[in-house]
DNA sequence: AACAGGGGCAACCGCTTGCCG
DNA sequence: TCGGCAAGCGGTTGCCCCTGT
């Protein structure tokens, strides 16, 4: 069955003869591709417009890269798939000179298989039932909150001790990597949340972070924990986000996945997908007084990549960290500006963490594919509360 | 040398989205 | 508002080539 753009021509099928493709470069090279329906007949092909614009897109372009995939290339893959799930075309804007279908074909024929084999599900990069087992040594468990995925690639557990396993695969990007200093530290004092895990968040546009204090006592009857005012395992932890260029302000309740926002638009610009949607959606804040160490515990779809460790205002004693957190430079503090001092909520400017707009075009454009939280399934049962987030907006 | 099986990749299919009259 | 058309996109198919027997 051919296309039904092209049922009444009689048209070729089946791999493309390098007089066709002659043809088809000559014509979209002196003529361009207004309308693609029209491209055959007038490049003298028998094919239909839409073999000739995927041929072209796919392989004839100009300006595509062919060959193997880089070490890079592949960890930029891992961590927009993780965010973005099986978005393809978002995915191949990230990588300049790659299609869609290149990067399908490579996360199918390749990524995907190196994933399973290490015991992490390629719909949501956590590890598979049977590697949790093996890593806890007991079936699931409430406790086990969080298997961390550091930027050195090891992984740690509910106790906090990094597993001295062979990386699965590294998770961050080199950019990310230059932009952290990694520290190996002690077991996490006794105050600190179970199972902290790491995330990232990382807005080039100049993100404030606001950590409003949420007191309430868990609903789940969880004790609050002495110098852990963010924890909310009942009322949701509150993040607002503001974007000093827009002016702007959202904010983001992490465990019942609603949020308000002065603008729709922004709003809809807050990072997406299955990776962001699933991790904010049980992400358990904890900014320790006096630390300024943020970390979230990032339970089923965690974004392994999603790391955001902020600084503290001291040198951070290495004893105060949490179990191999990764320790971003140093970044401005904002005590708290405005209505958010009011609130008591500790502004956190990140921008200049991430170098402000220079940062990383990765991260950057990232964020513009993320425009809408509307992840598409990724396995994930909360990938729909982002889409329920836009509606609350 | 011949054959089978598997992997990788190019191309196709069909659904969705966006635009325009 | 609706329908038609074209483009975009992700999933799937099928061919080709490589490798092992």
């Amino acid at each position: 069955m051919g296309h039904h753009c092209c049922n009444k021509q009689k048209v070729k099928r089946g791999l493309w003869s390098p007089e066709e493709d002659e043809r088809l470069v000559k014509y979209v090279t002196a003529h361009g591709h207004s309308c693609w329906s029209a491209v055959p007949k007038h490049a003298g092909l028998q094919r239909c417009g839409k073999s000739c614009r995927l041929r072209w897109i796919n392989y004839l372009r100009p300006d595509l890269k062919r060959g193997t995939f880089s070490e890079q290339e592949e960890r930029t893959i891992i961590d927009v798939h993780r965010i973005l799930g099986n978005r393809w075309a978002q995915i191949a804007k990230h990588l300049p000179g790659r299609t869609d279908n290149e990067v399908k074909n490579f996360w199918n024929s390749c990524i995907k298989k190196k994933l399973i084999a290490q015991g992490l599900d390629p719909k949501t990069h956590n590890l598979l039932p049977a590697s949790k087992t093996l890593l806890h040594g007991n079936g699931p468990n409430p406790s086990n909150r969080a298997h961390q995925f550091h930027s050195n690639g090891a992984i740690a557990n509910d106790g906090g001790a990094v597993a001295a396993t062979t990386p699965p695969f590294t998770i961050s990007s080199p950019t990310k990597a230059a932009a952290y200093d990694t520290v190996t530290v002690g077991p996490p004092p006794p105050q600190m949340a179970p199972a902290p895990a790491i995330y990232d968040v990382r807005n080039t546009a100049g993100m404030l972070m606001g950590h409003e204090h949420h007191d309430q006592q868990a609903a789940a009857g969880a004790e609050a924990i002495p110098g852990y005012p963010y924890t909310d395992n009942g009322g949701g932890v509150l993040m607002s986000f503001r974007d000093q260029n827009a002016g702007l302000q959202t904010s983001m309740d992490f465990m019942n996945v609603s949020s308000s926002s002065s603008s729709m638009d922004h709003a809809a610009g807050m990072p997406n997908g299955n990776g962001f949607s699933q991790a904010m959606g049980t992400a358990f804040m904890d900014v320790t007084p006096g630390m300024w160490s943020t970390t979230a515990v990032v339970e089923r779809g965690m974004c392994a990549g999603i790391e955001v460790a902020q600084q503290q205002q001291q040198p951070l004693p290495p004893q105060g960290l949490v179990h191999g957190e990764v320790v971003a430079r140093p970044i401005v503090m904002n005590g708290g500006a405005g209505a958010a001092a009011d609130k008591g909520m500790d502004m956190v400017d990140v921008s200049s963490v991430y170098g402000g707009a220079g940062a990383t075009a990765f991260d950057l454009e990232l964020m513009e594919s993320c425009g809408l939280f509307c992840g598409s399934g990724g396995g994930g049962s909360t990938g729909n509360a982002m889409e329920q987030l836009q509606w609350d907006c």
